[in-house]
DNA sequence: TTTGTTGTGTTATGCTATAACGTGTGCCAT
DNA sequence: ATGGCACACGTTATAGCATAACACAACAAA
């Protein structure tokens, strides 16, 4: 693991301090007292910081979070991971399941499609605000 | 099922004809000549149309396909459905697969998470640009 | 020193989506 | 019939997301 440089390791704190996904503009204005001017900056720091594994892209959010990948997995690294999206707090649950990631990868060798990158996302309610 | 508008039948047979997903705004261009003049009018029918489960939103691609769920299908209609998207020639194949649907339902309902809408994409090549 | 690579900053632009307001039409209860 | 309502439609403006193009600085390898 590379070093991370001040524009990443600024917009990956800015990702760990939040409960919630970030939009790339919300990352900007937080990051505004500390020199980031424009979009890209932070699009720039998004990029490698998905390229490492430390943030993942939310495509059904157009946003992005630290990823919660707490080590404690069944497989070594990042194979396909999976998402739950609270659609009232925007809590969001990140998981792996082994079962859900075989069955994908079957179904593309079946059909010969060469996999490359594989979004799930569950939108709804977590249990605390499916309660309220 | 409820008679179509005039728009969203436009929508849905621009959807028909393309082999790849379109954006709302190529939806928009290619409507012109029939009356179109403000994405308003194409976002409007989509949000009609994927509500009748005519089309689906490509959530990695901000994009949107006619459905393809041919009827010959193991459940009576739409629960969770799947995409293969080819980055290289835009094809979408859209699938079914019960034990993932079940297993993310399974992982939900332990977690007390309500379930509202589940996106699956399996961005790639697809077995022709594969090859080539 | 030269050269290539990588991170950075800045400006401008393009793409995606919705807010806010107004119009017209068909339908139904009064 | 007439008022009221629901709904599709149309228009303008604006908000939100993402990248192109160019320039410069730092640093390491050749
Ligand atoms: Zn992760
Ligand atoms: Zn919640
Ligand atoms: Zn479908
Ligand atoms: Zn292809």
């Amino acid at each position: 693991m590379t070093q991370l440089t001040k524009n990443q390791d600024l917009v990956l704190g800015a990702l760990k301090r939040s409960e919630a996904p970030l939009s790339a503009y919300v990352i900007l204005d937080k990051l505004r007292d500390h020199g980031f001017r424009a979009p890209l900056q932070v699009y720039r720091a998004l990029e490698k910081l998905i390229e490492m594994g430390l943030v993942h892209r939310l495509e059904s959010l157009n946003a992005f979070v630290a990823c919660a990948h707490s080590g404690e997995s069944c497989c070594s690294h990042h194979g396909t991971v999976a998402f739950a999206i609270c659609n009232a707090c925007g809590h969001v649950m990140e998981f792996h399941d082994h079962t859900v990631e075989h069955r994908l990868s079957d179904w593309a060798r079946g059909k010969g499609f060469k996999q490359e990158k594989t979004t799930i996302e569950i939108r709804g309610l977590c249990a605390t605000c499916a309660a309220a």
